[in-house]
DNA sequence: GCTCCTGTTGTAAATTTTTGCAACAGGAAA
DNA sequence: TTTCCTGTTGCAAAAATTTACAACAGGAGC
């Protein structure tokens, strides 16, 4: 996952909105650190280049980045939200709401299904990362009842 | 979706776990306040009764009740978390990450899916809520590109 | 009805996330 | 390049959520 500075800068300036400093060290923070970035591990990578910018931007920046759909987001087990490219590989996850496992799933059990949700519904839903919540078969057994 | 608490009571005291008054209220409140409910309406709720219970409590007690299934979990629009009865209606969102607005999707459309990726992955998916985040078809429009 | 073990709670502080507002700074247009 | 409009930022305070820890209180066993 390359992060093409260049096309997204022009698709947002495009829409409106600003390129600013800020904005672009924190997309490169988040292409560079991989998948399920947090906000704080946002921070403290750009916070370490440019000392003023501040939680606030991060949070706002990340916010904005996922409406613009340049980021996608990520609920993780614990309930607090991660952030990715929207162009990384397509993964999904069976999440456990008891031991907070997580359980990958491949893409294409997915795709077909939700392709025919979109055209049913003229909803764009974000392949690049779904999470169902549950429990896991170690839960459940142990669970008894 | 009546609240039979003597069953839920003896489910946790089996499972080692106590009955309290805070749990009580607790569970008691989300099953009145009905769907979507957030911890702080909870807290409001609850504490007009017993003004010693604290927002830990609730915090501690709903992330509890999901664990054991009591509850689920519901992931609002704006990524914050509201609880319901896990015995509701099931009933499922399409979330739009630009304007936040919600759409309904009726239990049909996934009921075969998740059952079939159940049995395939020998996990229990809570088909009581399932959010997907996207991009609504006026969102889509308007944001040009 | 007691006792005891240990699961739960309240408090207060820490952490995380959001928000109001004035100062600042992109970038389109001249 | 200069100007101006308004989108963005930083700061600080507010709000939301989590955590540590000592005191408390279910409820099983006697």
């Amino acid at each position: 996952m390359a992060c093409n500075t260049t096309e997204i800068n022009r698709q947002l300036r495009k829409s409106g909105y600003r390129v600013t400093p800020q904005r672009q060290l924190i997309l490169e923070a988040v292409c560079q650190l991989g998948e399920h970035v947090t906000p704080e591990t946002v921070y403290d990578h750009v916070h370490r280049i440019a000392p003023t910018l501040s939680r606030a931007t991060v949070y706002r920046v990340l916010h904005f980045l996922t409406e613009q759909r340049i980021l996608a987001m990520v609920h993780m087990a614990d309930g607090r939200l991660a952030y990715e490219m929207s162009g990384h590989e397509p993964h999904h996850h069976l999440v456990c709401r008891t031991c907070d496992s997580l359980l990958e799933l491949p893409h294409s059990v997915l795709q077909s299904f939700l392709r025919a949700m979109e055209t049913q519904y003229d909803f764009e839903i974000d392949v690049s990362h779904v999470s169902f919540f549950g429990h896991c078969a170690d839960c459940r057994s142990s669970a008894g009842a």
